[in-house]
DNA sequence: ACGAAAAAGTTGACCCGTCAACCATTCCGT
DNA sequence: ACGGAATGGTTGACGGGTCAACTTTTTCGT
């Protein structure tokens, strides 16, 4: 139906399947669609309070700050979603007396039994992954990651 | 400094580097940011009227819904997008005589020479994406691309 | 040929994620 | 030690993208 469509080349440069920018946005689209599910329904969790759990679990007392720039998400985002996990009984941050700035973050009993019960589905899910490739694609797949995004880094050349 | 961090394992499962829907995320993040700005600077279009125009370019008259099945994006916002570019003057839609419900969308002269002006940009982004890997190099890539979206596609497995 | 079901498209509500502005605190050069 | 710069965090506004409800037109079974 529409796959026949999408690998039709028609005037394109290069038929679609190829082309790497829109195989990669797919696959990221059902990836988060699959996650998100899992979530959902092994505790309710959304994605992105997921990672927030994932780096409080991994850095025991760690700050807004940190897990924006480990999740690589908007500090803003961050902000948010810990605020909804406080409120959510999940997280709790005390101040930190040596800066007064920052507050210290880490999960509640109740976070980490939340916390506890997504895990290993989302884990089964990433071994999953791994487990499609042998270790020669795998090891070839990152490589081919670095690569692409030092092209994607490249700030003028376009 | 934040990478040092990122490449920590501390009590996570494996290292985030090595795990792949965090590195593909990260990398179709940057994708898109550097299409994003690509666009911008020739000529001013979003992203998603890029694609739109792409379709239109490929397959002469198209409509709203084999755009959004082709595109993957949701048929509202190619609905909507489609609206602004006609707004823009850059598509004109006639309707259907044997199909009410739909309408044929192709590029005006204008949106033609806005498609033409940011296409050799995008088109060398491409190349050298894919340039950035030698042919086998790549067969595992895409490989590794359908094997992942296959695991993506796995509905109740987790 | 009639009515139910399907398809095309539009719209409104909503969440995600980013950007910019901003406040408070801390750091640092002189 | 003071004032400016840097850092941590919060908030508001906005565009991107999805979902569900709805309208209109077409298709199809009986």
């Amino acid at each position: 139906m529409d796959t026949s469509l999408a690998s039709q080349s028609g005037r394109l440069g290069r038929p679609l399947e190829q082309r790497v920018s829109y195989r990669l946005a797919r696959l990221h689209v059902k990836l988060n669609v699959q996650a998100t599910r899992i979530l959902r329904r092994h505790g309710g969790l959304t994605l992105v309070q997921w990672r927030v759990l994932v780096m409080l679990n991994a850095f025991a007392e760690t700050t807004v700050g940190q897990v924006a720039r480990m999740t690589r998400f908007d500090k803003a985002l961050i902000s948010r979603t810990v605020k909804s996990l406080v409120r959510a009984g999940l997280v709790k941050a005390r101040s930190d007396d040596s800066d007064q700035r920052q507050q210290l973050l880490s999960m509640t009993a109740s976070g980490t039994r939340v916390f506890d019960a997504a895990a290993p589905h989302m884990y089964a899910r990433q071994d999953a992954l791994l487990d499609s490739m042998d270790a020669t694609q795998r090891e070839v797949m990152f490589d081919a990651l670095d690569r692409l995004e030092a092209v994607a880094d490249l700030a003028d050349a376009f």
